[in-house]
DNA sequence: ACAACACTATGAAGATTTGATGAAGGGTTG
DNA sequence: CAACCCTTCATCAAATCTTCATAGTGTTGT
């Protein structure tokens, strides 16, 4: 079993492999975005464990970046102090499971053994509504099994209304989670663009509804 | 708005300290049941956060004695377990809405508004009277099982009715919380259009009462 | 009971706000 | 540079808010 380690610390990223090598899993560490890339052309993987902040990028990113490429190893992130929302846009972004630095050996085992075990797949990364199906993990949406491309934005927008069926967002709710410069506050309908683009690809303009006043809502 | 938090791991208080802050409450975080008994005799507050599982007893114990004590402020129930038992006890201890972990900053903030959108404390996300039931967190309006479309401003009357039920509000008092401006004082019957438009949606002329010389209210 | 009054209900019209839509500029990537 | 995406803007249509005039209903005093 190889996994790879995606850890600028060279601190870190050492007692992981040491870790890692007391049930003989063989390791290879990358310390940046570039490596990270680089070794995943010399050599197959099994599992990648990555770390949330990187010198030349951010995990989300290469982890978007491989998910777009249809890479369905298993991804483990790794993560300082990680709050709620940066577990949901890990979830969101692809990854498999998270943890927080520091930890226990122990649990680090245990969660790599429970995701390398074959029999235990992936878990279900796909949220559905009438016909409307989003694969988190593949980055992928289908309408009535026919495969529809998104745009980052609005794969992201349509996943956080599918993950909050029954709830209306507003529009700042909604742009805080697709926006990457968190102090631009947007006075444009930019969200009622991405909403209206949505239901064009999707052919299904019943699917999001728009709650006046409030924002849009996916009922369940 | 005070908002007490129970829970013993610092890490998971102080992401739900944050996100509450976003929306500018203030909270102040207990981490056993003895922290969380001194606080409440210490200060007001205006909801409670509370977790399931703390070091020195558990939160069902503590919930329990509040409610026996006539302390009827509104109590969420956080919890890592999914089972329909334990939300079964959580309600049945008196707590007013139960949430899983982890749960996304959104659905936290949701329920908050939710519950402190009322003085009285009532379970769940739902109010009702009749065969009418308002869902605050999905903005939904039905009659017997039918739904209805209102609009904003009747949406936010009728729920402000219902969560005063058997208390009459005046003109003055309804036109507070619908208006944007404040400082514009209406002298016109905007109240009552908008009553008889909420009466015509929901076909139920009884439901909403005119106390003359008063106001509006809904019965018990 | 009746009139005078005060308060509420109702219908409709005008004013305002909000969302939908098409198009266009700018940035990024391959 | 070509394709794609993000973002902004102007404009139109529709939903909603607000006002007003008038009709209806309860209240009070004589």
């Amino acid at each position: 079993m190889d996994i790879l380690i995606v850890e600028d610390e060279t601190v870190v990223a050492r007692q992981l492999e040491e870790t890692l090598h007391q049930e003989a899993y063989k390791t290879v560490a990358a310390g940046s975005v570039a490596a990270a890339k680089h070794a995943m052309q010399e050599q197959n993987f099994d599992l990648i464990l990555l770390d949330w902040n990187l010198p030349d990028g951010d995990g989300i990113t290469l982890l978007r970046l491989w998910r777009e490429q249809k890479i369905r190893i298993p991804v483990l992130v790794l993560s300082a102090n990680i709050t709620v929302d940066d577990r949901v846009h890990a979830l969101n972004a692809g990854a498999d499971d998270y943890l927080c630095k520091p930890h226990s050996s122990i649990e680090l085992l245990a969660r790599v053994r429970a995701l390398l075990r074959r029999d235990a797949p992936l878990k279900s990364s796909k949220l559905s509504a009438e016909d409307v199906v989003v694969d988190i993990i593949a980055r992928e949406v289908s309408v009535s099994h026919t495969p529809v491309k998104l745009s980052l934005a609005e794969f992201d927008l349509l996943t956080l209304l599918m993950q909050h069926q029954g709830i209306v967002l507003t529009r700042f709710q909604l742009n805080e989670h697709i926006s990457k410069d968190f102090d631009r506050i947007s006075v444009s309908n930019l969200i009622d663009v991405h909403i209206r683009n949505i239901r064009k690809k999707l052919d299904r303009p019943e699917l999001i509804q728009t709650v006046r006043g409030v924002g849009y809502t996916i009922k369940t």
